[in-house]
DNA sequence: TTAAGTGCAAAATCTTTGCAAATGT
DNA sequence: ACATTTGCAAAGATTTTGCACTTAA
């Protein structure tokens, strides 16, 4: 992944530092949106806080990942997929699954957010839909 | 909607103190979704941002209320329509509405969560469905 | 009277900002 | 060389906790 990291990095016009490189490879691993908390853990001995907060955001900005909120209001970011989204635009539109047992958020890039009939006084820019409930591994 | 916030207080067992009464009907006018800090600014002068945190959870945990996480990550408590929630069991099932523009959530409770096949390795306890966009007034 | 609710002060978190030093292009 | 990125320290903001005081039942 971290030939795929470096990629991102250089098409986003990002500088390929070896924090953002393993930090990307990192969340392209992952299936799964990875709160901040877990990620400053994760990286703690190589990084600090702030730097992992500058460069969430710079991945962001670039439309590389994507932030959810999850339940708890705890930031988590996954990486958007592939030609989904591009800079401050993100169609995201897949939907999330957060456990509630092992507290861990799926994107489940596979469902599609359904047809709804908005009400054509709103305008939509975006839909988010956050399932909770327990996850195959915790059922089990 | 004073006495209709007197009476939900009542029926959860929960003290009618003053604050709490203001706090309720307030929520209860409302048909958006407040946030924690607007509260706090509204109710500054005749409480205290704790107070105000305690009471929310308490209308939470009795079922009064809901929480839900806006785009950025700032809590927003909704009374729940009538019947919907009980203790410690939301259902909350419909959609809120969140505008980029002036900042609101509103409940869509008409509108209804459409049916979702979810693969059944998961069990579904809660459905969050949330659409960003702008709303009426700001498209005017 | 006594359990629940309040206020104040203080801790624990989480996030942002400024700036000098380090790093990639 | 120059623009980014990093780390550290410090400021801000948000949420939680402890405890003595007050209030509703």
């Amino acid at each position: 992944m971290r030939e795929i990291a470096i990629q991102k990095l250089t098409s986003s016009g990002l500088k390929k530092t070896e924090i953002r490189i393993q930090l990307l490879s990192f969340l392209l691993d992952k299936k799964n949106a990875i709160s901040q908390p877990e990620l400053e853990k994760m990286f703690k001995s190589i990084s600090d806080r702030v730097t992992i907060y500058r460069a969430l955001s710079a991945f962001e900005e670039k439309g590389i990942i994507h932030k959810i909120m999850d339940p708890h209001g705890t930031a988590r970011y996954a990486v958007c997929s592939e030609g989904n989204c591009s800079d401050h635009q993100h169609s995201d539109e897949h939907i999330h699954f957060h456990c509630t047992s092992c507290d861990e958020t799926t994107c489940l890039e596979e469902m599609v957010v359904p047809e709804l009939k908005i009400p054509s006084k709103y305008s939509v820019q975006k839909i988010n839909l956050n399932i909770e409930g327990v996850c195959e591994r915790c059922n089990g």
